[in-house]
DNA sequence: TGGCCATACGCAATCGGTTGCGCCGCGGGT
DNA sequence: ACCCGCGGCGCAACCGATTGCGTATGGCCA
């Protein structure tokens, strides 16, 4: 390849060395090294050996230092998908915090399953990563205890698990909350399209949501709960199950807004209107529940994976990590009867921009 | 930092080396290394020290053979945002391709922004990738030609660049099945919210439009063009802009889902309706389209993910990287008129479970 | 039975930094 | 004037594997 000069002094040739900078300056490597670590002003020897770091373009390799520090400056985060826009923003920020402070991160999917989630562990941890995040725990402490008994620090995000450093939104608030708007909307007989009962956030907005409605006078009835996984596909089959059943209830919460989706789908298929016949409320707030005009309760991910990423840092350079949980936000919407989309939309759809 | 005896916990008292599992079977520690990359089966020695490896629960340490070997088993991948859920599908893809083969992704994502892409591009290479794969490309070559003056293997994925190897969709193509749909359907005089014309998939995607509604003898108003980002926030104020200026346009082709979700909300509030006032076509056929009842093109991103892999590890063991495109396939909703969302949803929704 | 080649194995250098240790010189305290 | 402390620096070991080279060995064929 051709290779002008300018764009990249070091192409081809060999990458330079520590060895070699400590030629060019007529010092030792360890002196190198430790000069580098210097801010360049503070010391004619460190202005000395940056002045010719940046000439030869010298980058120190991570690996090498890795080896002999122990430390990668690096920190692995497991997700259970990416195309969950969820966790797709937790890891984002997480990117952006991280990689600010010179630290980098290594990601890995592991689809919730079990198998997958140890054999990613280990190989981050091969990778030798300094802490790991954990976005896909089960509410079943196995994985989770087994990563705690690893002996690296770690931070659990988005689902967290009994006696475990984590930082969640409060599941359990929101699905209050969602039920003292349905109710207060006049909504007394409602369905509950869960999510998977191992994710200690699906979990959690379920009894929330069970809770209050108790409380409130208008239990939910066994035969109006579904539960399922996380997406659109499980979202659109619960809802036939249920309407297949019962077409009595007026009103429906659903752990996430891809279950949303799949459920509006339903009820168009049924005949039923949304928010006229069938009051439904979602969860993340994404883009599209804009869209859809569909209320939904918006939980803090970008929040969540800036506090999440401080906190492993923190953890890393030893400050005991103390869990977190951070406040849900209802966003009223056509869906239940709320403000027409036009009035909330401009505020709310520039998520992920 | 101090250094007290405890702060290492599990990794300086047990992790097993090589040298550890040299000692143990009474062998040279190249004979184990060696000895490891055998079959355990082959030959008495490899079976020795592969069981004496499992006995310990050795794991090899890739840091110290990328050190030494140059090779990492890692290959990197720049997306410009993981909140699109495109990018995200591909990398999953990639990821879960990859891992099978015993390599390993490193992901980072750059916002689109040119500062960010180099930034990430060098942070990746002094982790050592043996490879890129670049899903941020723009237009203008600059960046894409610096990745290639790199002299690292690379494969450009979802957007492809002049003169660089690359997978992508037939955004060309996608275009212009677009346009015969909507002429099909009756439509005229229709509209354009084109992504960033930096990506030529965006770029594709308007070109194949225009040239084949003006073969069609429809061809389109430049006044009916909106060009700006690929969120839903963008999609809605283009959407605005458009229907403050003009309200004669009976359909109109999205460069994205998302931005056709903020177009609908848009649609909404001016009190029309999609698909009865103005067909509405998005591209990538997210989840959520099927419960907005939107005709979307689907770009095949996981075959996408799964042949760039393919190609990027084939170029790292030498062999040339050719360029491919595949194929799109329109998937029409209500939002063109076409079947009601009841008929097509359950065989789509499924995408990313 | 002798010679040759393929193979298994040991030895030691190497990848590129980091770090404990010891030396030296300089400045300050008494 | 003396002694101590401290900071900068060089030396060399070290992190945990891979790999070129030299030697011993076993199998095969003539």
């Amino acid at each position: 390849m051709t290779n002008p000069p300018g764009s990249d002094p070091l192409a081809g040739a060999g990458r330079p060395t520590l060895r070699m900078l400590a030629e060019r300056t007529g010092l030792h490597m360890s002196t190198v090294s430790r000069a580098l670590r210097r801010e360049p002003a503070s010391d004619p020897t460190a202005e000395l050996v940056h002045r010719a770091a940046a000439e030869l373009g010298y980058r120190p390799d991570p690996l090498a230092a890795s080896l002999r520090s122990g430390k990668t400056g690096a920190i692995g985060m497991v997700a259970h998908s990416l195309t969950d826009i969820a966790q797709a923003m937790i890891y984002e920020e997480v990117d952006h915090y991280v990689v600010e402070r010179g630290y980098d991160v290594l990601v890995a999917s592991t689809r919730d399953d079990p198998g997958a989630q140890r054999k990613r562990v280990e190989l981050l941890l091969s990778r030798r990563v300094d802490g790991l995040l954990i976005g896909d725990a089960h509410r079943d402490g196995d994985y989770v205890d087994w990563v705690a008994s690893l002996g690296v620090p770690y931070v659990l995000v988005m689902r967290g698990a009994e006696g475990h450093p984590s930082v969640t939104c409060d599941d359990e608030l929101a699905g209050r909350m969602v039920a003292d708007h349905l109710v207060e909307c006049g909504h007394t007989r409602v369905a509950l399209l869960a999510g998977p009962d191992w994710s200690a956030a699906s979990h959690g907005r379920a009894v929330g949501f069970r809770t209050r409605l108790a409380e409130l006078g208008a239990p939910l009835d066994d035969d109006l709960v579904e539960s399922g996984g996380l997406h659109a596909a499980t979202g659109r089959a619960a809802m036939e199950r249920l309407l297949a059943r019962r077409r009595d209830f007026t009103g429906a919460f659903c752990a996430s807004d891809f279950v949303a989706f799949g459920a509006t789908s339903a009820l168009a298929a049924a005949g039923l209107r949304l928010g006229d016949d069938v009051a439904l409320v979602g969860f993340n707030d994404l883009q599209a529940a804009t869209s859809l005009d569909l209320t939904s309760v918006r939980s803090p991910q970008e929040e969540m994976g800036r506090v999440a990423a401080e906190m492993l840092m923190g953890a890393i350079e030893g400050v005991p990590a103390v869990s977190r949980t951070l406040a849900p936000q209802l966003i009223v919407r056509g869906s239940t009867g709320g403000p027409a989309a036009s009035a909330l939309a401009a505020d709310v759809a520039g998520a992920g921009a």
